[in-house]
DNA sequence: GCCATCATATGGGCCCTTCC
DNA sequence: GGAAGGGCCCATATGATGGC
């Protein structure tokens, strides 16, 4: 997880705040299309076409990108495209999704994963999420919408690995034009090195607005617009994802886990702890 | 976009008792 | 002895609102 001083890249952010991640699948169907088809659209949330048969020319601005079959598209919402077949049939799977933390339903953003996506990498993620949608289309599982979202969670995971690993950069422009006027996770940058090298010491809202060079009320609405979330709530979540790290790990008993984590007793680290995860850190274990 | 004020809610420190 | 749980109280965080 977090290492002391180490700067908190999005993926990272992505990785600690995976407990409260939350992907809404808003639509999930096929389409098939002969040569000469082509749309010109802007979506208002995250679009992803997985491409089975034939290629697509995708517009974006002044460049043209094309994906091929096996490849998956990755649209960012509010931005206008034109997408237009090529020679012989095109069949494809959209899916239209929120991912987020909270209120912050566009925490992908950060992130440069629009664009077209090699389907080289993702085989087996693409081959489990056509398999999940088929079986909802025949309505084998009782459970299948669960089922295409796992597939599909899977997938999403499988993009960011990639971006991760430097195996694939999106290329499409995506920002939403909101978004466009604030600075992003980059400009909390020193508020998460901050609180990186200070999670064994209590942490107040006033020292993070000054690492960020805000002042505090503007940096709790900043904070919030920007994450989902307040930034006690942050420090909560972070805290209590590494508590939960030191109780697996078996080598630190309950007073020394508070003291780590800045609590100035194993009372009050016990009372969050349970508030958190409903259950005792004795227990927990 | 950024900041200030104010009322309210909440977190956390401390202490005590109880339980295992 | 270590940990849980509850009560009280205070400091701090937060949300609402409005001004520049």
């Amino acid at each position: 997880m977090t290492t002391a001083g180490k700067p908190v890249n999005p993926i990272r952010f992505l990785q600690e705040m995976s407990d409260q991640l939350t992907l809404r699948i808003r639509a999930c169907l096929e389409d098939t299309h002969e040569s000469g088809w082509s749309e010109s659209k802007v979506h208002s949330d995250y679009d992803v076409w997985l491409l089975y048969e034939g290629s697509i020319d995708i517009r974006i601005g002044e460049s043209v990108h094309r994906a091929e079959a096996g490849d998956l598209v990755f649209y960012y919402p509010h931005v206008p495209y034109t997408a237009s077949t090529n020679e012989g049939r095109t069949r494809f799977m959209f899916v239209h999704f929120d991912f987020g933390i909270g209120d912050q339903l566009r925490i992908l953003d950060s992130l440069p994963l629009a664009g077209i996506v090699p389907g080289g990498g993702l085989r087996d993620e693409i081959s489990l999420m056509r398999q999940s949608y088929e079986q909802r289309r025949s309505r084998k599982s009782g459970i299948a919408d669960l089922k295409l979202k796992g597939a599909f969670t899977l997938l999403v995971a499988r993009v960011i690995e990639l971006y991760e690993a430097g195996e694939y950069v999106g290329v499409f422009p995506g920002r939403l034009p909101r978004q466009s006027r604030s600075k992003g996770l980059s400009s909390l940058q020193p508020v998460f090195e901050y609180i990186n090298r200070r999670t064994h010491l209590p942490l107040r809202t006033k020292e993070l607005a000054d690492a960020a060079g805000l002042s505090e009320k503007y940096f709790i609405t900043y904070f919030k617009q920007t994450l989902g979330m307040t930034p006690s709530q942050y420090i909560y979540q972070l805290k209590m994802n590494k508590a939960r790290e030191y109780l697996y790990q078996r080598n630190y008993s309950i007073k020394e886990i508070a003291s780590l984590l800045g609590y100035p007793d194993p009372y009050s680290f016990s009372k969050s702890f349970k508030a958190y995860f409903h259950v005792p850190p004795s227990q927990f274990v």
